[in-house]
RNA sequence: GGAGGCGUGGUGUAGUGGCCAAACAUGCAUCCCUGUCAAGGAUGAGACCGCGGGUUCGAAUCCCGUCGCUUCCGCCA
């Protein structure tokens, strides 16, 4: 999915119309994309880019570019021998002030792909206000070009349709939520960039201290704790468009300095968070973006337990039905050892009913295998379905033989919808979690192979009820899931003593076509439990005290019941556009190894500044 | 930290051991052209095939290393 064609930005006049006003002696100054055959007859003034120049000899057209789109002009050496003469000398990206007289075009030269193709200039007056070499790629999206020359000439590649689309639809996205939020008694509030590292999680990005030589602040993870901060500050509902910055390894959805719709609100519970999110995302896709179409609403909504059971992971795809199917009671007694043993060792059997691959090569069932395994499968058994002239399931497959015709149809009927002649059914014997994570990709990957996803589809979803705890079997010491603030549910506040990895949390995330696009949670904001959970966690008091005194103090003086939410802004744009990676709607990415391209960010500095900083550096051993 | 893919005129690709002193498209330059709109026609310039080493009589092509971009794993409260 390419190019910025997936999506339709709802027009909105004010974008192009407010130049309309201006007057430049005794024509009208009007954007590129806006002159439509009742503006015929007027003298006019454009300004904008050659798109594309197209010279006959005797007569030159010019497609003029802006914001707003193409006009076409024309240089005609009886209307103007001066103006013509500089049109040929001008090249692709000049940047002109163009005036003259609006016409209709000739019967027959219309051109009904151009939003101005009624009409076009012929021009009396040309002004060149800027030449511009050969550029380094041309500005159109009908070529891919290299991500390196992308980034690096990224002022250019900004110029392109898609990416104009894409910036333009971010704002627009942007400004409904700002909108959505205020109608509702939300107030924006900025909080500091700079603040103190207490790292947790990821890795901090840090910034020395001059005036405190040998000390750092911390580039803030995300605004969590200034939030909570914020409701003990009496604000009861904050919001803020949020730069978070997380020193960590990036992805095709990942970048190190991202950006948040960072939502706080006191005196609610989890549905208020909920239906307030659900509201936004379904103006969003319904007042924002024309072609794309919402699957399901109200939003479905899943436990976590749910989602990992018939998924494999906790943000599903729901644009297809495919679900991880166990049939571990039914095979616990097979001779099929593969199948046997595993259960014995406290695993399970699930597996996927590919629809019409029965007829898969023993090649492209070993590359099944093969995809398992990178996630931890140590193999993955199939039965090639098929029926013999007697009506009975058969199986063609070195398991198949290890099962009765009856016992085919009892496992093909568990599937939902049941599995078919002409079917593939695979399956992974393990560990519940390496069961879950390797059908979990592998049902990613077959939506996709074979085409059972519909890009114009949004399928949101809520997943719910996570795990507070998990255990970290390296550091031998519980960790918290989402983060250490969020609350436990009441009702399994009295398992935080015995069983604390069966205590689930307040809290939910919101995910739309596999990716998770954001996820809050209920606040702790009782000091007495925010200590526990922080016990839980081992750290002592002291340490507690030191990273995060600041809040366990507020919390001592009146704190609210609160809880938010923070939506990914970059993800949901990338979703909204059919982007498949956020440096599509980032006006200025970074590369995989977090460098600038354009800047050269990052970049060695002087021995003064760091002098100035008191911090020496350790000389490395690569290069 | 690890695995895969890619790297050839400005851009996008082809070429996978000799036919390559590298082809095609586009862009660029010069010329012709008054109804084009991804204009058309003619002519021309432009790449030592990411970089370094090796194998070979011979390397864009095979091998090793390295760098960059990218996808994924680890990591991402």
């Amino acid at each position: 999915m390419r190019g910025g064609k997936l999506f339709v930005i709802m027009p909105s006049e004010k974008d192009f119309t407010f130049i309309m006003k201006r007057r430049n002696g005794v024509s009208k100054i009007y954007s590129c994309g806006t002159l439509q055959a009742e503006n015929v007859g007027e003298e006019v003034t454009l300004r904008g880019w050659v798109n594309r120049r197209r010279d006959l000899g005797g007569l030159i057209f010019i497609d003029l570019r802006d914001r707003s789109g193409l006009t076409q002009v024309i240089f005609d050496p009886q209307i103007s021998e001066e103006g013509h003469a500089t049109a040929s000398k001008v090249r692709s990206e000049y940047v002109l002030k163009i005036s003259g007289t609006v016409r209709k075009r000739p019967e027959g030269t219309e051109n009904s792909n151009l939003a101005t193709g009624q009409i076009e200039v012929a021009v009396t007056s040309i002004e060149v206000l800027n030449t511009a070499k050969p550029l380094p790629f041309e500005i159109n999206d009908r070529v891919e070009v290299d991500e390196m020359v992308r980034l690096k000439y990224r002022y250019l590649d900004l110029r392109r349709p898609r990416m104009q689309n894409n910036i333009i639809l971010r704002h627009r996205i942007v400004k409904y939520m700002r909108d959505y939020l205020d109608e509702r008694g939300f107030l924006e509030i900025e909080t500091p960039i700079m603040i103190k590292s207490t790292p947790e999680g990821a890795r901090d990005y840090l910034v020395p201290s001059r005036v405190h030589p040998g000390e750092f602040y911390a580039l803030p993870q995300s605004p969590q704790q200034l939030k909570q901060l914020l409701m003990v500050s009496g604000m009861e509902k904050y919001f803020q468009v949020a730069r978070c910055f997380r020193d960590e390894d990036l992805r095709s959805d990942r970048q190190p300095e991202f950006t948040q719709l960072d939502i706080e609100m006191s005196f609610i519970e989890q549905e208020d968070i909920l239906q307030l999110t659900e509201g936004l995302y379904i103006g969003l896709v319904e007042k924002i973006v024309a072609n794309r179409k919402l699957k399901q609403k109200p939003f479905p909504r899943f436990t976590f337990e749910e989602s990992m059971a018939k998924f494999g992971n906790d943000k599903p795809d729901l644009r297809f039905d495919l679900f991880l199917t166990e049939i571990s009671d039914l095979v616990k007694d097979s001779e099929f050892k593969v199948f046997s043993g595993a259960i014995a060792a406290g695993g399970q059997v699930k597996g996927l009913s590919l629809p019409g691959c029965a007829n898969y090569t023993r090649r492209e069932l070993d590359g099944l295998v093969e995809f398992v395994k990178q996630f931890g499968a140590k193999g993955m058994a199939w039965l090639a379905l098929d029926k013999n002239e007697r009506g009975e399931f058969t199986s063609k497959s070195p398991s198949g033989k290890f099962f009765t015709p009856e016992q085919l149809e009892v496992i093909a009927s568990r599937f939902e919808p049941a599995a078919k002649p002409g079917d593939l059914l695979v399956f992974v014997a393990d560990q519940p979690a390496v069961v879950a994570n390797a059908l979990g990709r592998l049902r990613n990957e077959m939506g996709r192979r074979l085409n059972l996803l519909n890009p114009d589809e949004l399928a949101f979803a809520w997943i719910l009820d996570f795990p507070l705890l998990e255990w970290k079997p390296e550091e031998k010491r519980w960790d918290a899931v989402h983060h250490p603030f969020t609350a436990p549910k009441p009702e399994d506040m009295h398992l935080l003593d015995t069983a604390p990895g069966a205590v689930r949390a307040d809290c939910y995330d919101i995910v739309c076509n596999g990716y998770e696009v954001g996820s809050g949670s209920i606040r702790i904001h009782r000091r007495d439990i925010q200590s526990k959970i922080f016990s839980l966690l081992s750290y002592s008091e002291e340490e507690a005290q030191a990273r995060f005194g600041h809040l366990l103090n507020a919390f001592e003086y009146g704190a609210p019941p609160h809880g938010g939410i923070a939506p990914g802004v970059d993800r949901t744009v990338m979703i909204l556009a059919g982007e498949e990676s956020i440096r599509e709607v980032i006006a200025f990415p970074k590369t995989q190894s977090a460098t600038d391209e354009m800047t050269q960010a990052p970049s060695p500095v002087d021995e003064k500044q760091l002098r100035e900083l008191g911090i020496a550096l350790i000389p490395q051993n690569k290069g």
